[in-house]
DNA sequence: CTTCATGCAAATAATTTGCAGTAAG
DNA sequence: CTTACTGCAAATTATTTGCATGAAG
């Protein structure tokens, strides 16, 4: 994982044992929420304390490494931070899986249409994937 | 406010005094988190409490007659139920404006690329308002 | 009347903080 | 060595629940 260990040094964090295993666990997983996060961190550093992983959790956030998301029904969610993309969320399974969309005409016809200066968008779309069907 | 008198029963909810208030302050707002609409709620409403309050919310989550909004960087937000629409948050005055946009092309083309179900799409564009540009 | 909703206090869950010891650079 | 990170326990904050009383229909 030296990919972490550059992105960490990079924001003067120091890369512990604890930073690189929350960092693989929530890029294994894609997205993730605390409580389960913490479990599967766990299983492999058993002495971890919760306390550790908040306070970790709001480093990685401040220095963008990490992203929340919130997804509907769901608990808090995090990412490693990519580049912006839609979510589509199973209703069934839970599943996210991102994809990638231009909407840079819709974007500008609602910029002009209410004189909004648009910065980032968020996009879930909800229902049912390929496996759920 | 007979408008709610009308959709509590409709679901089986007496319509208390509390109920109304909490219903009201909801829609005055726009979209409201709950410890501000507490607040709001305790101005005319002293005694209420926020056990109270959250059942409340919850009755009402259940019944579909107000539903939950999550916005980035913000509290878990409510807001009573209308038809789907997009929201433009104000990073500056943290105002949201619902807004209607056709996107029913980008849905179906999105549905067939991905193979998924669409049911429902969340969407929050986030940005400066003409206020505060 | 009867049932459901409320307020209060206590319980539980979620998150943050203080501090002494430990590891990273 | 020095500074930042960790674990633990305690403190806060957020949310839910039990129960006796009160209001709605």
């Amino acid at each position: 994982m030296d990919k972490y260990q550059g992105l960490l040094k990079a924001h003067n964090l120091k890369s512990t044992h604890q930073r690189l295993a929350i960092l693989k666990n929530i890029s294994d997983a894609g997205h993730i929420d605390v409580e389960f996060l913490y479990s599967k961190l766990l299983e492999k550093f058993s002495s971890l304390s919760k306390a550790t992983l908040y306070r970790n959790i709001n480093d990685l956030l401040a220095s963008n490494i990490i992203e929340e998301i919130k997804l509907p029904e769901l608990k808090q969610q995090y990412e490693i931070k990519k580049e912006p993309h839609i979510h589509l969320l199973c209703k069934n399974c839970h599943n996210v899986k991102d994809i990638n969309y231009n909407l840079d005409s819709v974007y500008s016809e609602i910029s002009k249409d209410n004189k909004f200066k648009i910065e980032k968008s968020f996009i879930v779309i909800k229902g049912l994937c390929s496996n759920c069907v």
